[in-house]
DNA sequence: TAAATATTTAATCAAACGATTAAATTATTT
DNA sequence: AAATAATTTAATCGTTTGATTAAATATTTA
């Protein structure tokens, strides 16, 4: 077997054959897709895919990482931030979320199906020291925010829930909506950025349910 | 090749394999699945399931249109009902498919994953001659609704969104949640039963937003 | 330019997998 | 009980698929 440089590549091929690959194996998953659907898309040979790849699943944990490092932790980011209030929060969060799901509507699917694989593996892959959901300032915001008895005392996870849930959900189920509805795509994303106004609103007034 | 009698079977091992198929495939879905591992699951040899179901994917399609009518049309009969209030509908709606989705918390991510690798065929497969969403009596109850300047003037189809959304996907994500929050399956079910009377208020104050 | 290394390809291997066959066993009918 | 039909199994076939090999071509280095 040839030996690569230790000299970092640019090299296009590589790239090309990874991005075909985030293509196929984001679209059909691991066990649909066909070392041989790759190559063809990346427009190489299929050995070329074990050259820089070694095997099938080594080139999928890599996409599949990088998938998930793209929809997990950027959440992070944004709840842990303590120079900003819950509404600034969950404003900034679910419009930079849409922005990225309008980006890569298939993203959810794709995760959320890999994790429902393996959620112990894949998570610890990408959250390995971080901190726990109790621990996020958010959640602390949010626990002050009952305290004072400005809002409903309900478990706090139902409003996270609810706010994952009203992002992610209509691009998950985006082909059945369409479907039912007549929507194309772009009018599809349309109502999706609407909602980057109106998620906060809608959260806001869970929030203020005596 | 034998033949089968035209008499109706209860042949218990017919059924036992359409089990065990129904478990695998939805756990894994299609391409994941080995004929081998249903055999196994079911407790049979390999030959019995092309000699009862004659392929791997004609019994992969009844196990899906079966999954998908449990998934998908229970909501028609609800939305379209001319008796009930629009309020009555979601409360009848959320309490009806939570217990549902307690019962098979992996159908929603089977089932759009399905759909979304080929859209067309599956959903005409279950709502062949079925009316539109927008002539379900729902959406006319929601029209009037807004004519009458009683809620936000916003697409309704928003708030359909919002209900099936807050709905399903807690159960999509419940590997993720419960890996991150540290719940049980049981605490997690929990968590779901309240929404039965939590998401009803949720959109009925998202409905008398000004 | 020559040698060495990296990249790319065609051909092929071995294992996995869906499917089939023919024979054995069990159940039903006459 | 004998004959017929249904059910079940072990063995195996032909493809598909991930992976490897060896040789050809291109690129880099000396």
């Amino acid at each position: 077997m040839a030996k690569k440089s230790n000299i970092e590549k640019n090299s296009s091929t590589e790239e090309k054959i990874k991005e075909a690959a985030r293509k196929v194996f984001t679209q059909k998953g691991y066990a649909a897709t066909r070392t041989r659907d790759i190559a063809e898309e990346a427009g190489y040979n299929l050995a070329l895919l074990n050259y820089y790849f070694r095997s099938k699943e080594k080139l999928f944990d890599i996409i599949c990482l990088e998938n998930i490092q793209l929809f997990l932790p950027s959440v992070i980011g944004i709840i842990n931030d303590e120079s900003t209030t819950l509404q600034e929060k969950i404003e900034i969060l679910v419009s930079n979320y849409i922005d990225m799901l309008i980006k890569n509507p298939e993203l959810p699917l794709f995760v959320l199906s890999e994790i429902h694989k393996d959620p112990v593996k894949l998570i610890n892959k990408v959250w390995a020291n971080n901190v726990s959901h109790e621990g996020t300032y958010m959640v602390k915001q949010w626990q002050e925010f009952v305290a004072k008895g400005k809002g409903p005392a309900i478990n706090p996870i139902h409003i996270f829930v609810n706010t994952l849930s009203m992002m992610i959900f209509p691009f998950i189920a985006s082909p059945l909506l369409r479907n039912r509805t007549g929507m194309n795509i772009t009018e599809f994303n349309k109502l999706m950025l609407e909602r980057k106004k109106l998620i906060p609103v809608w959260i806001a007034a869970m929030l203020n349910i005596k």
